[in-house]
DNA sequence: TTGAAAGCGCTAACAT
DNA sequence: ATGTTAGCGCTTTCAA
């Protein structure tokens, strides 16, 4: 039956001598075995290979061991390109965050590359630098790289970043946010409940004046709902919001305490701060220390998400839990889910989040 | 000339009717446009597309005209996986990384994500956990996807990994250490050199004895060359190293602070403590303060990195600086070189360091 | 249980 | 200036 071993053509070893031909230079490294090379070796066709890969159990003993053989001489390895084209199943996620030093983004990355990578995917990642813009060109591109999936930060995006995920009709996620209609799938918690509670402990302890130190809104939902959060707590007191006792800056350590300083100057009176990140608030808290203003007593400084220096830092950090991971982790495995046609529970996912009371307000 | 006007075979457009065949369901979303559906919108062959899109010059204006009209209507953007499979390069680049929390680490990432988009190359990112083998089994995925350039961290890796990058031969660079035979680029500083300096100083002003607070030294070669710098100094100082010392532990803040703490019961004589990284610098210095201890004057505190915090902890901390970004924006650079075919200068780049003397030590 | 053949959408070498 | 052809290495459908 195998009169004519194989007339599968196979031009790599179409001459019997290696020719310095093909697209290489003469000295070239051994090109990496592919299917059929493997197929070839073993005397069955590229398909029994494949077979032995995902199912094993469909092959006959004795072929299967042949194979098996030749597939660990020849250390085999899939081409995931040529899967990729073939199959229409890139095996990437995309990913865009405003920046990839921020730790509560990183949190999040950690928790989505940890959840996907149980199904062998990959995460390919872009910063947009707080720019919607930005991550518009970055879907494009990520969409030409057919990814079989995006995670997003935010619920703010151009109108063509929409149009164009909707018609590539892929899953989306949007993490870290509530609030917005979502594109198709959301995880995340509400920062303007959030907001409006931290705010409202530091009235209910009388600190007022509260002053708001919190990161530039601009395509940041994050912390416009945040601010927001901390305007509608104050109307809940019957106070109406001062602009003067807000500023808006970078979300950094640095400008923390800067922040800090140009409020003090500014309103010498006031008696609690609401920070809408905890760098900035750990900022805040030693400006206030450099000028010998004792926390909380003379001064109360309350912060956001809860990062490990929160607890850490004296005075201990009030501040507010979100589950940082964990809305990566759940964002991963919502599109694994998707991925694999099984229906997810909700398409909008609240993770909510949890008031820390400690000692700096 | 045009008497049959295709004989390009596109079966996508085969029948006249929009068949509910070819792999999607009836109401399926419009596919995205191919070069061949723009070619023959457009009357020309897609090779003339691809002309418009890469080298306009080439093409008739008014052919060009043409095709950019279609192109524009269609929206076309190019299948990258597609591109890839044809023309070898995936246009990826992988990094493998410990954790993507660490913010260290994350700018390094920042630094090569900004340096590869120049070439509009894109970031895959895995994290290893402090695992040679992880990372191991991280560098096989990434080959297995054709990444056309790898980033690791450090230089410790298995001889299997070191053995598939040889064989791969694409660019590799090794990022954060020095002082290990590069498997092809290198980029970072000496940490041995550098935690020596450190430590030298905190004997020089005779915060004897020096004790040492550090992250695990397996699978990783920057902690493991700082505490080697640690005991060189104090050799260099006629000084025996005193495993009662040292503490190793996990690579952040609570560790830190507890580090600091289980220390201070062993050895209470204590004057000077060297911290391999800035985050348990801060931690053990907190640690401090709970205890009442004052710094300098009690207990001398230096840390490593000069994370931002650093220079706002009260008393601020001396620390020593590494490029952090320049490293990652180095390697990237490097690496488009490397793919670009342009000669590198030097396949071991040393950033250097640059000790931050404060009010800690 | 095993195989053959036809693509996936693009690039590249070679025509004309 | 423009077109033709033959793949890239895999998956998928249909046969046998």
């Amino acid at each position: 039956m195998l009169a004519f071993p194989s007339r599968l053509s196979n031009p790599r070893r179409a001459m019997p001598v290696r020719t310095p031909s093909r697209r290489r230079a003469a000295a070239a490294p051994a090109q990496r075995p592919r299917l059929i090379d493997v197929a070839e070796a073993a005397g069955v066709s590229t398909m029994t290979v494949v077979r032995v890969l995902r199912d094993p159990a469909k092959v006959a003993a004795d072929t299967r061991a042949r194979v098996e053989r030749v597939l660990r001489k020849t250390g085999y390895t899939p081409d995931l390109v040529a899967r990729g084209l073939a199959s229409k199943r890139s095996g990437l996620i995309g990913a865009v965050v405003p920046l990839l030093t921020n730790s509560l983004i990183a949190e999040i990355m950690q928790g989505l590359s940890d959840a996907i990578a149980v199904d062998g995917l990959h995460l390919v990642l872009g910063a947009s630098g707080f720019s919607s813009a930005e991550e518009e060109a970055l879907v494009r591109a990520f969409l030409s790289r057919r990814v079989d999936a995006l995670y997003l930060t935010g619920g703010i995006h151009t109108p063509a970043t929409v149009r164009m995920l909707k018609q590539a009709a892929i899953p989306v996620v949007e993490g870290g946010n509530l609030g917005t209609r979502p594109i198709d799938m959301m995880v995340g918690y509400s920062n303007v409940d959030a907001g409006r509670e931290v705010t409202r402990y530091l009235l209910a302890r009388s600190y007022a004046p509260v002053g708001y130190i919190g990161a530039h809104p601009t395509d940041n939902d994050r912390a416009r709902d945040r601010r927001r959060g901390y305007e509608l707590a104050l109307r809940d007191a019957g106070v109406r919001p001062d602009r003067t006792l807000c500023v808006e800056t970078t979300l950094d350590i640095d400008a923390g305490a800067h922040a800090m300083g140009a409020l003090l100057e500014r309103r010498p009176d006031v008696r609690g701060v609401f920070c809408s990140a905890d760098a900035m608030a750990v900022g805040a808290l030693f400006e206030c220390q450099r000028r010998g203003l004792s926390i909380p007593s003379r001064i109360a400084i309350a912060g956001f998400d809860d990062v490990p220096i929160a607890r850490q830092v004296v005075p201990a950090l009030t501040t507010l839990r979100v589950p940082r991971y964990e809305i990566g982790q759940r964002a991963g495995e919502m599109i694994r889910a998707r991925l694999a046609k099984v229906a997810i529970a909700q398409a909008v996912v609240d993770t909510g989040f949890e008031f820390v009371p400690r000692d700096s307000a």
